[in-house]
RNA sequence: GGAGAGAUGGCUGAGUGGCCGAAAGCAACGGUUUGCUAAACCGUCGUAAUGUUUAAGCAUUACCGAGGGUUCGAAUCCCUCUCUCUCCGCCA
């Protein structure tokens, strides 16, 4: 979130930038009630010196034997005035928290305002050893190549708990656990301490990185134990210093983890439906920093070349887009998309979001370090990346290494976790 | 699921109604001493909000797991909740 001091002071800044993320989000009773806010704490810390000092002279004359009648009633109905103040100051921070927790973070100044997605810009692309993927006539989708290999039973998957919970089968599961052993591999190679995390997280922590309140309907919900099923395990790892002071020497801080990822994807329904473009339950390596205010930027570059290095390794067709701030979400100041190419799809498929949150996130979740023993804490900042998720990689990995008798070739890379060179 | 114990500052740990924001020890930081290390000694050493000045500061208030209550006054008494630990049972 926002501090409240910096929406005081940046009003017509935060509007703007509300507006430029396509927010509709009305926060002009915000002047009003902080101000309101003010006066009452004023007003209420007076009232309480008072008592103080009265409350310590009533202990001074009852210790000497005299009368203190008439302060303590006055006290009493001192007590009451705060009582009624402490109350309407409890009413309007509640509703203020509620203003602040829905005001998205302010992009960054590099980012391009935009509409949508439509107008995001590609940073840079690279061609994979499979080349330029010309049309093919024989090649068949990804859909199709499951079915032939028996790689993924969609079908027995919508039966055991619905449509968009694949159920891997075979070499199907064999090449999504490579995939999962791969990443981890090369992100612990690169620096990341390895986690596996919790799958589900309680409110606090859903909070802390800014799933919540605003995108409930997004997510499944164990409601009898106030546990939600996490769509990322940016929301564990974020959370694993949740209200830390961390020190200087520790930053950055660097870790990675798997985790299965649940999504209700609600309001979703009929879109990319087919196959494993868009799931309720996908498996995913994340990727999670903690840095120094001063370094996040350099950071995120960082990080797109971790993300790149897994990529390039697969040998798959890539690019990197720069999010416009009608495009960026709702936590973050600067977001990086990769996208892998599908050949039967003819489409560019998001695969990874790298983005750096600034101090949003750990000013919701009071993640903090200190520069030095004596100095004040500061916030750290949070960036996260995927790292990678594997379901639009298998969709590329599949329709791009097909061979001509639909056969398909694993990368190199792979083979060593899959214990096969070749499907079919 | 049953029974019990507990939650205090970075850590250990005292404190059961009034100079307690909190003893003491450890750690950390600054300094003195010192051939080096060590030891000893002295000092500093929580967070946040509000006000004021705005560089630092100063003042007030709040915070002893969370939220309520009693009281002139609560770390301390009462209620609710959460979490942790131990033992038993069950189980991957």
């Amino acid at each position: 979130m926002l501090s409240i001091q910096f929406v005081r002071e940046n009003f017509d800044a935060v509007v703007r930038n509300t507006a430029n993320k396509n927010t509709t989000l009305d926060i002009s009773a915000f002047p009003t009630l902080d101000a309101e806010r003010r006066e009452l704490i004023t007003k209420g810390q007076d009232l309480k010196a008072l008592r103080n000092t009265v409350s310590e002279e009533i202990a001074r004359l009852k210790k000497a034997k005299e009368n203190a009648d008439d302060k303590i009633a006055e006290m009493r109905s001192v007590g009451d005035t705060i009582k009624s103040i402490d109350d309407r100051l409890r009413a309007i921070e509640e509703e203020l928290d509620n203003l602040l927790l829905l005001i998205p973070n302010m992009t960054h100044e590099s980012v391009v305002v935009g509409k949508s997605a439509e107008e995001n810009i590609e940073i840079r692309r690279k061609d994979g050893v499979i080349g330029n993927q010309p049309d093919k006539a024989w090649r068949k989708d990804h859909i199709e190549l499951c079915k032939l290999h028996g790689l993924v039973d969609f079908e027995r998957g919508a039966k055991i708990a619905g449509s968009g919970f694949p159920l891997y089968t075979g070499k199907g599961a064999r090449l999504e656990r490579a995939l999962l052993n791969f990443f981890l591999d090369q992100n612990t190679g690169r620096g990341y301490d390895e986690t596996m995390p919790p799958f589900v997280v309680n409110t606090t922590s859903m909070r802390g990185t800014g799933q919540l309140p605003k995108f409930a309907e997004d997510l499944y919900r164990c409601a009898d134990d106030d546990l939600y099923l996490i769509p990322t395990s940016e929301v564990p790892l974020t959370n694993i210093h949740r209200d830390d002071i961390l020190s200087a020497e520790e930053l950055p801080k660097k870790i990675t983890g798997y985790s299965a990822c649940f999504r209700r994807e609600a309001g979703s329904y009929g879109k990319d439906t087919r196959g494993f473009l868009r799931l309720h339950q996908f498996n995913k390596v994340e990727l999670l920093k903690f840095v120094h205010p001063e370094d996040s930027y350099n950071e995120l570059e960082l990080m797109l070349n971790d993300v790149e290095n897994l990529l390039t390794l697969l040998g798959l067709n890539y690019r990197i887009i720069s999010l416009v701030t009608g495009d960026t979400g709702f936590s973050s100041a600067k977001t990086y998309d990769f996208e892998v190419w599908s050949p039967c799809e003819q489409k560019w498929l998001e695969c990874s979001s790298c983005s750096n949150f600034e101090d949003f996130q750990a000013r919701r979740a009071n993640i903090r370090f200190k520069r030095d023993a004596n100095a004040k804490p500061e916030f750290v900042h949070t960036l996260n990346g995927s790292g990678l998720a594997t379901s639009r990689i298998m969709v590329a990995l599949l329709e791009s290494y097909q061979q001509e008798d639909g056969s398909i070739v694993i990368p190199d890379v792979l083979r060593s976790y899959t214990g096969f060179d070749q499907i079919g």
